[in-house]
DNA sequence: AAAAAACTCAGGGTTTTCCCTGAGTCATTG
DNA sequence: CAATGACTCAGGGAAAACCCTGAGTTTTTT
């Protein structure tokens, strides 16, 4: 009997992680891991010369993010199905995925459980997402009742010049230095640092600190 | 022939995770995987009853995470062998974990090549500290030397007050709102920022907010 | 070509942070 | 009982952050 397996890649910075995932498919006939990736850029890499039916994808990569890989994807049509694969942070970035084109969201605590099933869920061109996430991603839209209205926010939103001032905001750097080290005056700072305060919705500095963590910007 | 392999407990909250390492122990003659946790409290509680000859902790874990777990080891004087397998954070983690008696250190992304090393070593009571987290460390030192003879902080040394305040802080607080909540001067609150600036060396605010993110004081 | 969005800068004001010095109370510890 | 450390507060000044309004240039999108 020849039937198609579903081809998996699987990319996360762990490879000892991986390797779980692995022996955990091939414990299922009817999927076969086609290999793996370390890193966004080695994705996104593989994804131009070679290709899946499904990619499992951790957020939390040096180089390049998740995120960015799945901009890259967007851009290019890749028609291929993606799960992301994380532990649960920020709902917003769960909301950002899927305006991204994730398919799917496995918790990585729970992923014993639930991969496999989420790989042939989306593989049959149905979103799957992990209950832990939607209850977050409810808690979200709830909130989001309360100030009806205002054009939500996604992390994509951020321009490349405040992302870079974001960036040495995080690295403790005042208004002064940033001017000097983006060669722009201390006003031109100064409006960068209101944008994010607007768009993130936060009151301060402090605010601003915490999102560039939380969001691994640093 | 019959001799003893070396016993080895894992624990991480991502069993995908865990999963890997027993695999790639398994590989290995002279080493048996004893068990695993999923939390810091399930690794206390499996410690008050069962023992291994090493164990290998992640330090982000629910409930309770690897340093707590280091604590009760140290106050119950355990003499289990710890080897700390984390995604390498703040080098004064480590310092901190060393001194909470931590014999290893292991970078998740290098699990692969040097953990089964590194617990062999850690065994023969040796300390294994990978090198990735190594550079960090002399990164940390050198910067210690510039500032010679002041004696180091670690974590523990902040005062209740100064906890409390920080935390407000990272809340994105003001002075005056955090004065208002701890019912104490503006100026008090202003001692206290102080104190934390010195005690952390860290330029402002923000250097406040990342430390309480990265050592979840938040 | 027109519109939208991003990038740039300025004036000018209020508030907050940051820094330094100094100092009193209270509890713990040598 | 003296010393140390934690907790409390103050004055006063420089620097930085924060807020708002307005506006010109370039790039991207429609």
């Amino acid at each position: 009997m020849n039937y198609n397996k579903i081809k998996v890649h699987i990319a996360d910075d762990h490879k000892i992680l991986i390797d779980g995932v692995i022996a955990l498919l091939n414990t299922e006939d009817d999927i076969e891991v086609e290999g793996f990736s370390l890193t966004g850029r080695q994705v996104v890499n593989w994804s131009s010369k070679n290709t899946a039916d499904v990619l499992v994808l951790d957020i939390n990569m040096p180089e390049m993010d998740g995120i960015e890989v799945l901009k890259t994807f967007k851009k290019r049509n890749t028609n291929i199905k993606t799960i992301i694969l994380s532990s649960l942070s920020d709902p917003k970035l769960v909301q950002e995925m899927i305006a991204l084109g994730a398919n799917g969201f496995v918790d990585k605590s729970r992923a014993n459980e639930q991969i496999i099933d989420a790989i042939k869920v989306v593989h049959n061109g149905i979103q799957y997402i992990s209950e832990d996430i939607k209850v977050k991603l409810l808690d979200l839209y709830a909130s989001d009742a309360k100030d009806e209205g205002e054009p939500e926010f996604l992390h994509g939103d951020l321009t490349e010049r405040e992302i870079a001032v974001l960036k040495l905001i995080a690295k403790e750097k005042s208004s002064n230095e940033i001017a000097e080290k983006l060669n722009v005056s201390i006003k031109t700072v100064e409006t960068y640092r209101s944008n994010l305060y607007k768009k993130l919705k936060v009151k301060n500095v402090v605010g601003l600190a915490m999102y560039a963590v939380r969001n691994k910007i640093v």
